[in-house]
DNA sequence: CATTAGCACTCCCGAACAGCGAGTGCTAAC
DNA sequence: GTTAGCACTCGCTGTTCGGGAGTGCTAATG
């Protein structure tokens, strides 16, 4: 008998099982039973023996029953110990490869198009629904600011970051600046700032106000109230989300499928998460129990983070049942993370 | 008996008894019998009579059967004659126009949040799936236009509509321009072509191009060639979809839930369909099988245009099952495309 | 002592069936 | 023209009843 929780060191036969039952149920996405496991492993086992050691991982948390006289279903538990210790070889065909390459490589158009085609392509590739996450413009590094003079008392900002994403936004002033004017503030905004995030900026420009009050010109001033307004960009995250059809084949219950969808429409929450992973390197995964999020219990977020190059900056992934095909799917996500990186980088 | 097709001059009692089918299958969601229809409707009418005249609305095609032995069920034609001239009360609540204008002054926070925000209000006030398109842009009235320079041959053009919405792409060119020349190209594209369209700016300069090939200087050429790159904004529609969920609600089969998925999910299909609406005024509906798009037979969409209070921009309205509630719908739809304008115009 | 054959038991599922009830179409009477 | 009456249709619901897949337990086995 195994003591619970002794999870790091499975009999290898336990393994074995656990890891068939778990491939068997995502290829028939039926309850699995000691009968046709036994005839699955080529160990020579008997239908009895499989369910001595059903019984005991049942008791150990990586098996359900539905019903009593029925075979048995992975748990959460279950899934996560066989993406971490069971998966040996992850195939990513040469076709899939170029369909990725060639389809970053077209839709060079920007990277909101970029991400926005990602999207898709990931929906396309897994048959599940594709989730990009702009980058943290707040993190990002500025390339260039502008402030454009569109009426008398309102100014067009715009910031431009290293990965040539564009943000803009409508300021509302209470004095009249001139045009003029306002090319100083931001050429000296570019001159000081060139390579920053906003965020910092926002906090020196701030700082630098408070402590040389009296010392400096307005132009300062100005141009501190023109970034505490230019550089709050906090709420400006973007979640793509395509291919949400897809969830309609793959869970049964109407009632699933309408709490994934609620879930989908608070695009905060789904960022939030994916902004937790993105300190980790690689595939990231959450399955069913373990994501935090109302409504997405019975799903699986396989994620990974994009750069540009030099600088993480949002994730991409797709959503689906507990039950995908974890090792079709995790190379997708990853070759697609590593060619947008890459996509990004060369623009 | 009424000859087909005369749907102008529908007898008065077949008129009553069809309105009160529509009102009664879209309270109850059930085909509705003789025998309730005939405790309903205050004509002192015996459900026999009911039934002869349900006969010939079925014959004349406004009702079906779903089998030989069930009530009858709307149909596309008995809903678009239904709205057309039973409906006389529209009633919207004080408390909804409340929540309407509150919503819209609110996020004054740009025109996209505008936008977005107007999709979401649609969905929570009707509990069904909002709509908005973004304006257009190729038909947008111009208010300025900026090139910065971003790299050697990386040019960030940025276009500020009329209504303030701002666009920008990042264009590549063949040779090194300077900054100061860009500013030269802007500031002529801009005394030239103020308050006209994209569109139109793009044909005039290709045009004026074309005309005085020797004479003009490298400046018109290269504003020539900017211009074409920058004014292509044909494909720069967004869609607003908001309250995805809701559809899980209004439809039983999930046969249709897929189908209308899908359908949200080729926007340019819905944004052509909303575009053909923007020369009528008042409320659009478009009826079941009236829309062309595959997969939306079984819905309704029940549309409205929107305006700066000068040009119209774009439109918004809701999609439901036919057998929506449509006194009540269409009054909030008509109610907040009126309000987004003004919001827009008082920019 | 682990493994396995045997067996009784559980329980889902699908088919078959019946009765109900809502609704219809037709006909004849008012 | 309207309506009462009636036979008929047909989906819906609940029941019954094997069949089958699967389980847990026990006793036999190498």
């Amino acid at each position: 008998m195994i003591a619970e929780g002794d999870d790091g060191h499975m009999d290898d036969r336990l393994r074995a099982v656990l890891c068939a039952i778990v491939e068997v149920y995502i290829e028939t996405v039926e309850p699995v039973g000691s009968r046709t496991l036994s005839k699955m492993l080529d160990l020579g086992l008997s239908p009895a023996t499989i369910r001595n050691v059903m019984a005991d991982l049942t008791d150990q948390g990586y098996l359900a029953q539905p019903h009593t006289s029925a075979g048995r279903v992975p748990t959460t538990l279950a899934y996560r110990y066989y993406v971490d210790r069971c998966i040996d070889k992850m195939l990513l065909p040469g076709e899939v490869k170029t369909v990725i390459e060639r389809s970053l490589n077209e839709s060079a158009n920007g990277l909101v198009h970029l991400l926005a085609s990602t999207s898709k392509l990931l929906a396309g590739l897994t048959q599940f629904t594709g989730i990009v996450a702009s980058p943290r413009v707040s993190e990002a590094r500025l390339r260039q600011i502008e402030f454009l003079k569109i009426g008398e008392r309102s100014i067009y900002a715009v910031l431009i970051t290293q990965s040539n994403m564009g943000h803009h936004k409508i300021i509302e002033t209470s004095e009249d600046l001139s045009q003029e004017f306002l090319n100083s503030v931001s050429s000296y905004l570019n001159e000081q700032f060139a390579f920053r995030s906003p965020e910092e900026v926002r906090r020196e420009v701030l700082e630098s106000l408070v402590e040389e009050q009296e010392s400096y010109d307005q132009m300062l001033a100005q141009a501190a109230r023109l970034s505490k307004k230019a550089f709050d960009v906090s709420d400006e995250r973007d979640l793509y989300v395509e291919g949400l059809s897809h969830i309609v084949n793959d869970f049964d219950d109407v009632g699933d499928i309408r709490r994934l969808l609620k879930a989908l429409e608070e695009k905060f929450a789904i960022i939030d998460l994916l902004d937790q992973t993105l300190d980790e390197t690689g595939v990231n995964l959450a399955i069913g129990r373990e994501i935090p999020i109302m409504g997405l219990q019975e799903c699986s977020l396989v994620t990974a983070r994009y750069s540009n190059g030099d600088r993480v900056l949002g994730a991409i992934g797709v959503i689906g049942p507990t039950r995908m095909n974890y090792p079709r799917v995790i190379p997708v996500i990853d070759y697609a993370a590593r060619m947008l990186s890459q996509a990004i980088a060369s623009q």
